[in-house]
DNA sequence: TAATTAATTAAATTAGCCTTCGATTTCGTC
DNA sequence: GACGAAATCGAAGGCTAATTTAATTAATTA
């Protein structure tokens, strides 16, 4: 079987995993539920992946590339503070939403991993996180946002608030996931209170 | 030796955990683990506690408790729509600032409940949690709050908002809980933007 | 068809887990 | 100092975990 077809199977494996991690958490997740999962014996998966946390670290570090690559795009444009941070929570809402499951896993699972990745992921995500700072900050220097809002908590309420929407968004629901981003951003910039 | 005493060193035991579970995650923490930060051998812990996960229990429902007590002071007031969502947010960082650790795995460890305390604590959580959406919806409906807003997702955000506070909040930094649950509140619902 | 490669498996390895039990130590009180 | 209760311990039971190995089956290629 050439290669398209290897990784096909991979694949297979890594997307139950993440459905099975995001169910019950990586630590209480095993490989015979894996296997079960895909209708095979747990001593064929160590044909498709090296390790269980092999599985562990695809799902994390390919959704941090996914999340840099869209704050890259909307570093480069020209706009006010205000809209980069809109293009910015709207772009991270589509990512999610991508695949909501591997991004379950890539917030609530990512601790298990073992070093050296654990301290490279939690360096992409604190340069990630900064990334967003610096847009508030900016923001707040020109005079968009309140300087009077603490800029740790307000970039840490920011990053609560979108990385717990795949906990509870439902796909399926009449509002979409870009629909989802706008109003996130419209409650978070301007607030619940009508002006 | 009297009952204090013995409440004591199940109250060290129940502490010690909450800091091992929140470290480490329920599944991935271990009795030794836990002996070991007590000084004694894992067998000695079932002198104190029934089980592992009688302490998981313990550590939600006593947190559950906090908060509702809390919400049921926030709804005796006769104030505002507006008011009441910011006392309830206030009141909500208070009691997870009381113990921060506790709060940690009320939130990420609560799915390794077996039946049926799971089933109870998820009615207590929606329970809560629809308590607070009726506030915002009371607050739309008088014209407090944008109705533009998806309910589901305002309570959403305020959560994901409020319950990771834990993660990122440094206690000993210069401000204080009160201050921190003005400041979220005032982000929440007047939002970033300067006015 | 024969040769090669991929996928799967059963069995074994090694290690850890939670919990129980009986015996022993510690400790406050008489 | 002796007694009884609380706390602790060492050892073991019974299970489950991730992973390796060697053998087998299935699929592909030449």
């Amino acid at each position: 079987m050439e290669a398209v077809g290897n990784l096909s199977r991979k694949e297979q494996v890594i997307r139950s995993a993440a459905a099975l991690f995001r169910e019950k958490g990586y630590a209480a997740s095993s490989m015979r539920d894996l296997a079960q999962k895909l209708g095979i014996e747990a001593a064929s998966l160590y044909s498709h992946i090296k390790s269980k946390e092999e599985i562990l670290q695809h799902l994390c570090f390919d959704m941090a590339a996914e999340f840099r690559k869209s704050l890259a795009e909307v570093e480069k444009k020209e706009v006010t503070a205000s809209e980069k941070l809109r293009l910015g929570i709207i772009g991270h809402i589509q990512v999610m939403a991508k695949d909501l499951t591997a991004s379950a896993v890539f917030m609530n699972e990512h601790r298990h991993l073992s070093q050296p990745f654990l301290r490279d992921f939690l360096l992409l995500r604190i340069n990630y996180i900064n990334r967003f700072k610096a847009i508030i900050e900016e923001g707040a220097r020109v005079g968009e946002f309140k300087d009077s809002i603490d800029k740790k908590l307000a970039v840490m309420t920011l990053f609560s608030s979108l990385n717990w929407m795949p906990m509870w968004y439902d796909p399926s629901s009449k509002i979409d996931p870009t629909q989802l981003g706008h109003q996130l951003a419209d409650m978070l910039v301007n607030g619940l209170k009508k002006v």
